[in-house]
DNA sequence: CGTCGTATTGAATGGGTTCAAGTAGCGTGG
DNA sequence: CCACGCTACTTGAACCCATTCAATACGACG
């Protein structure tokens, strides 16, 4: 646990100016948040299921994500993170966690207690009103996820999370050129998107075969968007980006 | 279009009350919102995908649903909505519609203008914390429908769905006894489950024959609730009601 | 260089879909 | 008041997308 240096806030920064505007004054104060910034290794609970937490996690290298276990073993990924997301975020105004949080890769973290964070809200409601909105993009995510799920085909699935990790990360500075990281395993995919590896193995090799992807070792390389895009059904209006990301 | 009296907001101070607690004031500011009044028949857009509205809209009897459409006809319902909801209430924050909103039966509905939920959030922020607080119940619902798409059987997301919408018009008075109203069809739950209406009418007739429920016309009784939660795996916890509903 | 987790491949299985036909319930209009 | 027509519900049978099981290959890391 090493203390917070205020550079450190601004993946946060960029990922709320990404859906909200902020005056100087609120992107400052955001700025001097009193943060603790920790290191976990990958696959590290963050937060547990059922958990009252009186901070909320930013995420600041590395992915998260969410989860729920059901009986026999079975998992649902909710979402992936990436650097300036808070994915526990709801616990502010909520009291009880419905689901758990957890490191995918080896994770640098900056804790933010509820306190502080309150304490902002109520001196900067355009604050409030942003992070109220990022909860709110995160619920169209799931909604998205969804549809997905519930009536998309395989191919579409994959496809479709691509072209949205790469829209998340792309607003945050850290894809472009159809170029991004891609951190999580076929298995974790399959939990996200309602599938079995095995079959995320073999779309995957489809998507190779015709030319859409690359996807190797931990760099994805969209070659062809439009196709992708389209497979997907792809559309960014639910990520709600105030700046448009370039494909 | 009728104007309101402030006897119609009685639904929506009930469902606030039922996840935060409200002072005398803000309880008083919510019956005084200026709400127009409109009855819309089944089956009806009341907002669509891209739009921008102005105003919010409050179900005061009947059932609305959103969802969205795919290529090929397909559908995805995203929720189901009762008195006391404002299924629409993200269009406050977020500025487009990344969905449709429709009534699923015939409808009485309020409109509030986002104007004057803006002043009232201002002037009551214990209430912008409640509305916070009741677009995240959304995306837990949200979350679970998506645990149940993903990786839950037929039977499994039915049931579930069946203990949800009971616990939901319980907390607002509209069920109790093991029964309550349900106004959706078969073809509904297949498109809100991920699931084809011949499927869902098979998995109902088991239901039935398991003595768990019946569902006849338009009503729902639940002869089981213990073996269906279990069934469904269902945990309230996701609902974050302050007052837990009685099975 | 061995080990563990991930990726890959093949074959059998199955939950749920699709297609198709028939039934029941209900509002409407002649 | 009943025929009509619409919609939802029901049933059967064939089919298929994806799962499951099982075995093998790869690759990172100590």
């Amino acid at each position: 646990m090493t203390s917070a240096s205020s550079a450190e806030l601004a993946p946060l920064i960029r990922k709320l100016e990404s859906i909200a505007c902020l005056s100087d004054e609120a992107r400052q104060a955001v700025g001097r948040l009193p943060m603790a910034v920790r290191v976990v290794e990958a696959q590290h609970d963050i937060v547990r299921d059922k958990e009252r937490p009186s901070q909320c996690c930013l995420v600041l290298s590395g992915w998260a994500f969410r989860y729920k276990l059901l009986s026999e073993g079975k998992r649902q990924i909710l979402s992936f993170h990436v650097p300036g997301d808070i994915p526990d975020l709801q616990s502010l105004p909520l009291h009880v966690m419905d689901h758990n949080l957890a490191s995918l890769t080896p994770c640098r973290l900056g804790f933010l207690s509820h306190e502080s964070l309150r304490e902002l809200c109520f001196r900067y409601p355009e604050v409030a009103l942003a992070l109220w909105r990022d909860t709110l993009v995160d619920a169209a995510i799931f909604r998205e996820w969804m549809t997905g799920i519930g009536r998309r085909t395989a191919h579409g699935r994959i496809a479709h999370v691509f072209c949205e990790m790469y829209c998340k990360l792309h607003a945050v500075g850290l894809a472009g050129n159809n170029r991004c990281e891609w951190l999580s395993t076929q298995i974790d995919i399959g939990d996200a998107l309602g599938l079995s590896n095995v079959h995320v193995n073999r779309v995957l090799q489809d998507l190779r075969a015709q030319g859409l992807i690359s996807l190797q070792g931990r760099e994805l390389i969209i070659h062809d968007w439009s196709s992708l895009s389209r497979l997907g059904e792809f559309d960014t209006t639910y990520l709600h980006l105030e700046r448009e990301a370039a494909a």
